[in-house]
DNA sequence: CTCGTAACGCGACTAAAGTCGCATTACGAT
DNA sequence: ATCGTAATGCGACTTTAGTCGCGTTACGAG
């Protein structure tokens, strides 16, 4: 019986491996765990996999990505990738897990609202830029295709709103935002309507665009809008009116 | 030579019956342009599958669509959902698009914080409700994976923010908000952070953030933000500063 | 009502995605 | 260095998505 172990980072990408090893019905069964062999070879694959998944993505678009094209790519075999990597979902992934460890530095220019305009002008230009923006555009829409790849997206946004955040750490201290201002949520605030209009409403995006985003989110948050604590209005009343839904509903 | 004609509402469905129209050799083509037969059976079968689909994308989700399955579903023979909607991509946007002519009351309470605030409630209670939400969850990811669900989901947003935009037309008629208020922008300022956290970083969602998101929008626009004159600011500088990218990037 | 043909159903077929059993390669522990 | 076996490559194979040619049904125009 031969079983694949856990590789760094490609913990969902094994759960195949693991089902088909389940499925195998041995009167037998071995309990040993067998013990990983990451480095090698192993690493070597997988450097060559999610280089390769990324210049396809880049190339085709998430929808012109196949498993075939990233093993041509890569040079390692189609049976390799879909044992390890699932499938198409699972390089996706991997891709975005291996993005997410590059470091990338924060604007500081000594004011909030500059920050804010600083990260939406790189958001608008990344994204509205055909070079620039066809991978992390590619990257978003695969990656909201599948359990994994989702999981994958909300750990990468989550890990890089925590490090945003400390540009409203920084006015905090000094004395721009009142303290308990949650700074992750002052980048959401201000990030929100351009990835809005980028990967849900599909609507064209302008620099006027990006920037009155920052300029809206720096006055809540100035406003005390984001500290931690719960607004000072009453809660919502228990019986809502029925009210407009801007989102598509199901056909009756 | 058969053509097949354009139908209410599926010209992007037509397209693989015009190239494949175009892709048939004859010397002596037929100037004659085919009537179409919109109705009767051509109706029924339409509102068959456009059914079916919303049925099996409510089930299955996005990722478990299939044109087999909305066959069997509606009874329709799956090669007519290829000639006439190509694939699940057609289908889906047609789904959006029948989705679309939905009406919807919007509210009016006079104080656009609050009808803000019923907005993105009604969001909320939607798309985090596992019944109510499924469909309209569904539609919107299985949208973005095609150009045609695209379109189809930006004509029904900007639809949607365009009607939405009365709440604030009607706050400036009060005098609540500076003449030349852009209020599908208001809307939009206020229902983003919703989606963003739904539908691209896939963070949670909770009722104080959505009540938030409607606060920020409301008091954004009260302070001119919103206005559809360019901000009384300075243009961007000619050499933007080196700034930060909450977005995944191409690992080198 | 008739008629031309748009639209459809069908089964056979092709193309693309995914799986399996076997042999080989190479990673860590000793 | 040796050894057990994790990880991989390979080609054949299966499953699923999509296409094609033909005959049938039914929609509008006249």
């Amino acid at each position: 019986m031969r079983l694949e172990s856990t590789l760094n980072g490609n913990t969902s990408a094994n759960t195949s491996e693991n089902a088909r090893t389940h499925t195998f019905e041995n009167p037998h069964p071995e309990p040993r765990t067998p013990t990983p062999r990451p480095g090698g070879r192993s690493a070597r694959v997988r450097a060559e996999v999610v280089a390769a998944t990324l210049a396809e993505v880049a190339e085709k678009g998430y929808d012109g990505l196949t498993v075939e094209a990233v093993a041509t790519r890569s040079g390692v075999h189609k049976a390799t990738l879909y044992r390890r990597w699932t499938g198409v979902d699972g390089l996706v992934a991997d891709a975005l897990t291996a993005s997410a460890d590059q470091s990338w530095p924060l604007p500081d220019t000594g004011d909030l609202r500059e920050d804010l305009r600083r990260i939406t002008r790189e958001v608008f230009t990344v994204f509205t830029d055909p070079d620039l923006g066809a991978t992390p555009t590619a990257l978003i829409l695969a990656a909201q295709r599948s359990d994994a790849g989702a999981a994958a997206l909300r750990a990468f946004f989550t890990a890089r709103h925590r490090q945003a955040a400390e540009v409203s750490e920084r006015a905090v201290a000094r004395g721009e935002l009142p303290a308990g201002t949650d700074g992750a949520e002052v980048v959401r605030a201000a990030t929100a309507p351009l990835y809005y209009r980028l990967f849900v409403t599909g609507e064209p995006l302008d620099a006027h665009t990006a920037e009155r985003a920052a300029d809206a989110a720096a006055l809540a948050a100035r406003a005390g809008l984001f500290t931690t604590a719960p607004p000072a209005d009453p809660a919502p009343t228990a019986n809502p009116a029925p009210t407009a839904n801007p989102g598509p509903r199901k056909a009756s």
